[in-house]
DNA sequence: CGGCCTACTGCAACTCGTTCGCAATAGCGT
DNA sequence: ACGCTATTGCGAACGAGTTGCAGTAGGCCG
């Protein structure tokens, strides 16, 4: 049982040796951070949370091993506000509740996705690949302003 | 009649003057260049498109035209990609569907919206404002590519 | 209709996330 | 352990977006 909403299945290591890639420490960092953090980080915090681990580790090579896994399917990048954020891969019937107060963004799983895949698919010829739903809005834990 | 998805009703003149801002030329052209797109466009080719019916307009006013009308709800910005798009503002039924071949942006008015946002409502404690749905995906007009 | 006040603009310098080229380094197969 | 080469660290470069300031032009008032 892992308190994290990814699937944690995904071996790193088998990963890049399947792909003729090498394991490296930098890949390794980057890998923990962000599984560590089981949530949207920006490629900016990444850095940081990589360099509190190990501040040998050049940004670029963070930048580097996000884009990496981003081609291995591994994690999803979105943008989101100034920069981009990256998390682990989820499929997308897990929808994004973005806060606008505390900037939380949580997960929710709802099987309209799905249906608005079909939905899609049939009553339009285009055919969906990624789908990607961001809710902004305000959070249960933070409180609603003084009303207008 | 109007070719474009968007409401024509929004007077520029109207809105800025009750809000206490000025009309001036570059405000106009901007808010023309992005009615005639009547779509998505990222922040520096509104640029060229307004450079290209007055060169005299600077980048930065552009930038400044575009955060202001935001403020007022007259545009969105989304950010897709590496840059920022801004399009007139439509409500949130319309979802937009990217095309990864031609990367022409569709939109798309779907009923399960609106039920989304309600379902949000009933079954989290989350107050959802605006809904962002980006489907990526093939258009009608993008051939297949060969199966894998 | 003309003049004044100040919101707005153009400019240019600046910030900051992200990328790139290259020499040095470290995986990993043998 | 050795060597080949993928990968890294570094620093410079890039490009979108922002900002401060002095000049310009809306638009209100007389």
């Amino acid at each position: 049982m892992v308190s994290s909403a990814y699937p944690v299945g995904v071996d790193l290591e088998v990963e890049l040796r399947t792909h003729g890639y090498r394991v490296t420490t930098a890949r390794r960092v980057v890998w923990d951070v962000l599984f560590a953090a089981g949530d949207h980080l920006t490629a900016p915090s990444i850095t940081s949370r990589v360099h509190a681990v190990d501040p040998s580790i050049n940004g670029a090579s963070v930048y580097r091993a996000l884009t990496l896994f981003a081609e291995l399917g591994l994690v999803r990048e979105s943008r989101y506000e100034d920069a981009s954020t990256w998390e682990p891969f989820h499929d997308d019937a897990a929808i994004h509740l973005v806060c606008s107060e505390c900037g939380q963004v949580m997960h929710h799983n709802t099987e309209l996705v799905p249906r608005l895949r079909r939905a899609i698919q049939v009553t339009t010829d285009f055919a969906p690949d990624e789908i990607d739903v961001r809710v902004s809005g305000r959070c249960g834990h933070c409180p609603a302003e003084s009303p207008a």
